[in-house]
DNA sequence: TCTTGCCTTGACGTAGCGTCAACGTCCTTG
DNA sequence: CAAGGACGTTGACGCTACGTCAAGGCAAGA
């Protein structure tokens, strides 16, 4: 006959938590010895090892409960289903691992040469301030959130160093408050995909469709607080533009 | 300027979380609008996504303050710590997937068969009956905890097929509560220890030896629960036996 | 105007134990 | 045989990292 001590010692846990499951019904209380003492069998040290491998892969002790009262295909179907979510369990725990491995780079809020340099042209440009704070902004948040997939896109495609894409950058910044339908935002939509088709082999195009493509990046692009009415018309002009010279794949669900 | 809601959607939080951040101080309040929203930059947005993928990491919210305050070494070697406690955990949980495995046999309180046999052939033989049960208990004790490799044992070493074995483990049962110095239990040993001899080629106390190599098993087989003073002073005297006559590879430590 | 949705603070609830507190019991050692 | 230390008992409060109302203010579309 084991005591509690022995039994907690032999599946590796405190007798506080031998305890708690006593209290939570998931073991059941044992007889008592003169002294009072809980005295344990075999079959105990079964039922707890159960509750605590169980436990430990994160079962919440509720549905521990469960599957230990419930038969024995529910029991193996449970038992399937807490091994695949240890799985996925793991699979978030090595994306973690190479999240991390990005966080250390204290550069994160510095933003890339080649992007400060250009947002100092645009400035210079005439581009409005305000909106080109929103620019920095919008692009300080997206090497926040993907350093390594913008450093490995600015490295490759270096928009900025051609003077029209300059151009038209600032002219979009001049545009912001505009009204949508200022004939400048058709103009300017027009030059930009007179622009797309020009560049249509460069395949900047495509590596910026790419780095772009999930959908917690997609939050950056739409967000609304960098988004104003000319702006969306703007995009959606320049969209509608590209799909008509087939610069874009058209995207069957819309 | 983002709201609490979309700095959350962001980084894949709740806004009651970001809010909690703020009360424990990792993120510092931002200004307030005429309305009294908080309102909320890139920078936040770099400091929230980090504080997010260390807690998500499983870092007590303490300490992330704490490596967030720390110097940008100290940040590094903490970050490599984490990493370092991430894969242990991986580890784990690959450890507890083969325990799973094991878990939705309905037999682990069931004896194999081997076992049951011979127990009720050591009962015949006259063995005790409460210490047959302690002995039974204890293998279903090493059988719920251990299922495979007990099984791969018994499997391949039938011990009990051996009558010598068996009578053998029947004297020592009926030894239990004698006392420790009775000449019977000196007789034993001797027994013991020549049966040993006898097949030390056989494999079958290697087998014995790797199967309860770990600190766990040890704790079944040293279980006071089990012991009484003369198998205290039998195993003691079967050791000794065995190591002088090169049957087991003298232990350095003790 | 009315509804809908996001924002505010504050308070209470939750899981899975850890950690006293205040006390009885068992075993060993002087 | 007394004393100490290791173990057992119940009960209550503490902890982390939020979730979940409650009770209200502000903004914007039908």
């Amino acid at each position: 006959m084991l005591s509690i001590g022995e039994l907690a010692a032999f599946v590796g846990v405190s007798t506080r938590t031998v305890r708690f499951y006593h209290s939570r019904g998931l073991l059941p209380e044992p007889p008592r010895d003169e002294a009072g003492y809980r005295r344990y069998t075999a079959e105990d040290v079964v039922r707890l090892s159960r509750i605590v491998a169980l436990a430990s892969a994160g079962v919440p002790l509720v549905r521990v409960g469960e599957l230990l009262e419930a038969g024995e295909a529910e029991f193996a179907a449970g038992v399937a289903e807490v091994d695949a979510s240890l799985q996925a369990e793991m699979k978030r725990l090595r994306a973690l691992r190479s999240t991390l491995a990005d966080l250390d780079s204290p550069d994160r809020l510095a933003l890339p040469e080649i992007l400060g340099r250009a947002i100092e042209k645009m400035r210079g440009a005439g581009a409005p301030t305000a909106y080109v704070d929103l620019y920095r902004d919008a692009w300080i948040l997206a090497h926040a959130l993907y350093p390594a997939e913008i450093r490995a896109y600015l490295a490759e495609f270096d928009l900025w160093s051609d003077p029209v894409y300059l151009d038209m950058q600032v002219r979009m910044l001049q545009l912001a408050d505009v009204d949508a339908h200022d004939p400048r935002v058709d103009a300017l939509a027009e030059d930009t995909v007179d622009w797309m088709e020009a560049n249509r082999d460069a395949g900047s195009l495509k590596g910026y469709g790419e780095l772009f493509s999930d959908e917690r990046a997609n939050r950056i692009l739409t967000a609304q607080w960098i988004m104003t009415s000319a702006w969306d018309r703007l995009s959606e002009l320049v969209m509608n533009g590209a799909q008509e010279r087939g610069l874009v794949p058209t995207t069957p669900e819309g």
